[in-house]
RNA sequence: GCUCCCAUCGUCUAGCCCGGUCUAGGACAUCGCCUUUUCACGGCGGUAACAGGGGUUCGAAUCCCCUUGGGAGUACCA
């Protein structure tokens, strides 16, 4: 039988990037096993879900290039995709549980539930103590209910019933009896719960196999309770280890960027995203750390999941994003600059001439693409004379005011713009003919006079593309 | 509190299921060297880990138990 997996966001805000893990598996999984991935939107929380998040996922997801199969944009054979449109088939199942005495009626107060709660967690007496749970109130229940009152459904746990999965990755889990209490799978607004409908649309859609977080361990076995009590076939679980930020807790806002389309602006390519996602918690058989989903689709199996949680780390995303972006043709490469630059920027203002040579000097400088406006814009319009130990130790040199004080003359003398290639070569030339400078201070010392800086791309190629004004100023300032 | 989960370099991890080939391998970061008449890229090398304690065994990173530490859940959120 082959794969059917999901991924189920809530549209409640952007999609994050643990969610993008998650759908990566997913996708691969079902592509690597000839099986079906499947997209769902769990809205059912009225006040947090919106359509512009819904359709901003879908967005995201697409720039990643998590295809699915079946989802309510694309539409599939279990129809539809969507949980805001599938209330009735929720209100049949939960009418079937109070009609088998598996859920009940409950209209304890707001306090009455707040106390609960509160020696639930201090005196850790049971989640639910109502009075609604015995069938002996039952009968006032339904009156009510007929009377038009709104109340919220309760499914009624065995407390004597303990549970357990084989998990993909974390292998036998037992969940000892009395775990939960009584949970609500409807609310008094009539929308069904997660633990609820998220059961009954796994096996509407014939979800044979779901990964998920972590987080979601502990749901498992209320979900458990519901496929029991529906007679449902229960899937195979598989819990994704959580990411954690530099301080170990569970990757949130206050971590920083922690949505996808922050890493589309900030420049990332999604290859590298899903590249650097996929090994938090994942391994390549063959130990490799760059790769595209397509060479996923040979050889990702889910035997490879790592238990414990991974700290995201940036740092190697920028490195995992430098590979990627080594690999790029040149055509590919100015598109994505192209594409992310910001359009009334410097690199925009040039033609496509100067854009490839711009990009093919800058490409093993930078790490993400946006580095490349970033550097034009300190190369046109920066020219403060960087101030530190390397910069002291240059300007100690006797050979540096001779580099500038002649640079400061036949910059001045150019009649162009631009300098061009021949004439740096000729001023190169130059000083180390008749002024004898040669290795370092003469390569130093004209790095130094022209760009401010001890390090950066080749001369030779970077200084024609540059501005003979800003050249001037900075080597007017060393020549002081 | 209770329940569940986790524990190999600073970080991501391989190895663990099926004990010996592990004086624990790779990658990021970091440091050094080489290359580059400069800077970087690249290449080479270094520092750096089996949380602790008990078992089992001829032998344990690998199996078992305990401790400690960390995380998640404990909602009419998902």
């Amino acid at each position: 039988m082959s794969i059917r997996v999901r991924f189920a966001p809530s549209p409640t805000g952007y999609l994050h990037i643990g969610g993008a893990r998650t759908a990566f598996y997913c996708h691969v999984l079902a592509k690597a096993t000839g099986g079906k991935y499947i997209l769902r939107i769990e809205d059912t929380d009225l006040e947090r879900s919106t359509k512009e998040y819904e359709q901003a996922m879908i967005d995201d997801l697409k720039w990643l290039g998590i295809t699915h199969d079946e989802g309510p944009d694309v539409g599939g054979e279990y129809a539809p995709y969507r949980q805001s449109e599938r209330l009735d088939l929720y209100q049949s199942f939960v009418d079937q549980l109070l009609e088998k005495g598996q859920a009940f009626y409950d209209f304890c107060s707001e306090a009455e539930l707040e106390q609960m709660s509160k020696d639930h967690i201090e005196k850790g007496t049971p989640a639910y103590t109502g009075k609604w749970r015995e069938q002996e109130h039952w009968d006032e229940a339904k009156k009510r209910v007929a009377a038009g009152e709104k109340t919220s459904v309760r499914f009624k746990v065995d407390p004597t019933k303990s549970y357990s999965i084989e998990d993909g990755v974390r292998g036998h889990v037992e969940f000892p009896a009395g775990m939960v209490g009584d949970f609500v799978i409807m609310r008094s607004n009539g929308l069904p719960t997660y633990n609820f409908c998220n059961v009954i649309d796994d096996n509407a859609h014939k979800i044979n196999h779901v990964l998920r977080a972590e987080e979601h361990l502990n749901n498992t076995v209320r979900q458990l309770m519901v496929y029991e009590a529906l007679g449902f076939e229960v899937p195979k679980f598989s819990h994704l280890s959580i990411m954690i930020g530099s301080d170990r807790q569970k990757l949130s806002k206050r971590h920083g960027a922690t949505s996808v389309n922050l890493y589309r602006e900030m420049g990332f390519l999604p290859e590298a995203l899903n590249n650097y996602l996929c090994l938090l918690g994942w391994s390549h058989p063959e130990e490799k750390s760059i790769f595209t989903k397509e060479d996923l689709y040979q050889v990702f199996d889910d035997t490879r999941f790592n238990k414990s949680p991974a700290m995201y780390d940036i740092e190697k995303l920028k490195w995992t994003n430098s590979q990627h972006l080594r690999e790029l043709s040149e055509d590919e490469l100015l598109a994505h600059a192209k594409e992310v630059l910001p359009s009334d920027g410097l690199f925009h203002s040039h033609n496509e001439e100067w854009q490839r040579a711009c990009l093919s000097l800058l490409l093993d400088k930078i790490q993400v693409i946006t580095e490349v406006e970033e550097l034009l814009v300190h190369y046109f319009n920066n020219t403060e004379i960087q101030d530190n130990d390397a910069s002291k130790e240059i300007m100690s040199w006797e050979t540096t005011p001779q580099i500038a004080t002649y640079l400061k003359e036949q910059i001045s003398n150019v009649s162009d713009e631009n300098v061009s290639a021949e004439q740096f070569n000729e001023w190169m030339d130059y000083c180390k003919k008749e002024l004898k400078i040669k290795g370092k201070p003469l390569f130093m010392g004209f790095r130094f006079c022209l760009t401010g800086q001890d390090h950066g791309p080749d001369l030779k190629q970077l200084i024609p593309l540059l501005p003979k004004k800003s050249l001037l100023e900075r080597v007017s300032k060393v020549s002081q």
